[in-house]
DNA sequence: ACTAAAGCCTGGCTGC
DNA sequence: TGCAGCCAGGCTTTAG
């Protein structure tokens, strides 16, 4: 669900909410939310932990533990954050619950059952799988138009596809990635490898602000008291961006219906005459 | 090594 | 109103 400006938003608002604090209890309500570990290691693991700090890799949420442990977290599609009154009867689809020194209670909800924890060693973080394969972050200088040129000229997939793989490009999810390619005015089919120096060097600096643009909208939403990042998973209406969810819509630009294509079993969203 | 497709889940929407 | 089928912002695993 949230791509990289949403959890950006969420960690930065766990952080004003929660950080400092520490974990009284924690307790796994669905194993598989941590298949790595039993929900009694989980808790033995977290609990007594205080929260030193949040951070984001990707699409991770890292929560920095004192006593050497982080708590790694992807909300995949639906998974979120709830800061509740302790004495809040349990919430439909609540994975997972850490009782705060604050008196609160903080839960992990997950309608569709995707999300993912993990408890890992702080100094074995940047070497887990799932992160170590992770292509650099957009606003680092890793991620150069060099970079993304580079990357681009190895692989046969049409652009969009390889422009959502996390390992190639960091933090773009279905909606950004259309949202990028449309204001680099790129056709989402063209072969990643087909794509020149100069239209690389474009749609790197079009990554950059269509991620950097979001998060700055983000800034202004009212927090919400309960649901962390409300209001930013779901500000999902065509209204918002310029080709994503606007099928048979008029381009912004030159007024051509907007068209829906699958790729990789994702919808795709694109102007025909704009981008090529 | 790279790529396509299936799989993980629930719920909302559309069309019959 | 009921029901089948499709769709959803992510990632991993499997098979080719």
């Amino acid at each position: 669900m949230p791509e990289l400006p949403e959890v950006e938003y969420v960690v930065r608002s766990l952080n004003k909410m929660v950080s400092g604090q520490q974990l009284i209890k924690a307790k796994l309500l669905r194993e598989r939310l941590a298949p790595v570990t039993t929900p009694a290691r989980f808790s033995k693991l977290l609990s007594g932990s205080a929260i030193i700090t949040i951070r984001r890799r990707g699409k991770f949420i890292l929560f920095e533990l004192d006593r050497g442990y982080s708590l790694m977290v992807h909300l995949r599609m639906s998974g979120r954050f709830l800061l509740l009154s302790r004495d809040t009867p349990e919430v439909k689809f609540t994975h997972a619950a850490f009782d705060l020194s604050s008196g609160r209670r903080l839960i992990f909800q997950d309608q569709r059952h995707f999300g993912l924890m993990k408890v890992v060693r702080t100094d074995h973080v940047a070497q887990d799988p799932s992160i170590v394969d992770l292509a650099p972050e957009p606003f680092s200088d890793g991620f150069s138009p060099d970079y993304l040129y580079r990357t681009l000229r190895l692989s046969r997939r049409g652009v969009k596809e390889l422009i959502i793989d996390q390992s190639r490009v960091c933090g773009l999810g279905n909606i950004y990635a259309s949202e990028a390619l449309f204001r680099a005015g790129i056709n989402p089919m063209r072969q990643a490898r087909n794509v020149s120096l100069a239209r690389a060097k474009r749609l790197h600096q079009c990554v950059i602000e269509i991620l950097k643009e979001a998060i700055e909208r983000f800034e202004d939403i009212e927090p919400h008291p309960i649901v962390i990042g409300e209001g930013v998973y779901g500000n999902g209406t065509s209204e918002n961006w310029s080709v994503y969810d606007r099928e048979n819509l008029p381009c912004s630009i030159c007024r051509q219906a907007i068209r829906r294509i699958r790729q990789g079993g994702r919808s795709t969203y694109y102007c025909p005459k704009c981008q090529r």
